[in-house]
DNA sequence: TTAATTAAGGACAAATGTATCTTCTATTAT
DNA sequence: ATAATAGAAGATACATTTGTCCTTAATTAA
């Protein structure tokens, strides 16, 4: 249904938002492996989603690290996609059609224009944080047998040492 | 949602069962230009679509072209999307994970289980004949403001001239 | 201030997808 | 048979996606 570039900022986000928060940031690595998605193209990936006011956040040099904020964490998946510009998977015609409407429908609008609003309501009506706040140990996030591994200790900022 | 290649395969083969049959032969000019796509792009894809018992068949030479039989207008859409090794888009898990199932999800399967049956449901329960008996004036295939063009007078078959 | 650590960014490469064009071959009208 | 027509097939070109690597910049610890 998406590119791998959307399936794998939908993970690390997700990931993120369960593991992560201003003082626990988690390193790219870190991420990478943890959803099972390659090193350096997950750092492509996340450095689009750190600009302007996305939901991810992050800070250079030793215990830094990605990290989202509780904004962050509400952003919606719909407001990810549409960052990625990947939100015509769910907006466009079946057939690609751009005039694609109730006056002059495509063959298949009849049809689609009933499941869409399903679709979209997939990815508007829960936050990121909803999505965390779901993961248990059941839950997963890559493709190994192992259950997913829960945050490692690691770049905890000094700033609220709590261990 | 799907690729140019599908959307491009998903018109020409909704016009072609609409206008076309074993005596009454299209040209890939005609169809590429109905279905506004480009027409050497949509004669390579057609050609995938002529294998085998796929739903296309083709007559070359004078008076030949694309057409489709009865039995190619009883195939599915999720048939033709299956030939052209699309149906992932609708079978995958939203995440990309290979295993995402009852047992161990992925944040998303919880609500995408409810939608998927419906998008498969969409794909499967009617033929390429279903699709095209429901076309008329206002329903399109292009994106021109013109309607969808009527069959030309051509390619008609000498063995059964009903003019 | 220096060294260590970490993300940012750019260059690049491979794979895949998209698109065009030319030549070849099959069919049919004459 | 021959010419004309039209699809088949392959070569090629271009774009996008996916992925890697290396340098640079920022931050912190010492």
């Amino acid at each position: 249904m998406f590119s791998k570039t959307t399936e794998y900022a939908l993970r690390a986000i997700i990931y993120l938002a369960k593991h992560s928060d201003i003082n626990y940031k988690i390193g790219i690595a870190t991420v990478a492996s943890a959803i099972d998605a390659p090193k350096s193209f997950t750092a492509k990936i996340l450095q689009k989603l750190t600009k302007d006011n996305f939901p991810i956040s992050s800070i250079p040099g030793p215990n830094g690290g990605l990290y989202m904020t509780m904004e962050g964490k509400n952003t919606t998946v719909l407001q990810v996609l549409e960052l990625l510009n990947e939100d015509h998977v769910i907006n466009k015609c079946v057939l690609g059609l751009q005039e694609c409407n109730e006056e002059t429908p495509c063959p298949m609008h009849a049809r689609y224009k009933l499941i869409k609003p399903l679709l979209q309501d997939m990815f508007i009506t829960k936050t990121l944080n909803d999505l965390a706040l779901e993961l248990d140990h059941r839950i997963r996030l890559n493709n190994s047998i192992l259950p997913l591994k829960t945050e490692k200790k690691r770049n905890k900022t000094p700033t609220k040492p709590e261990k």
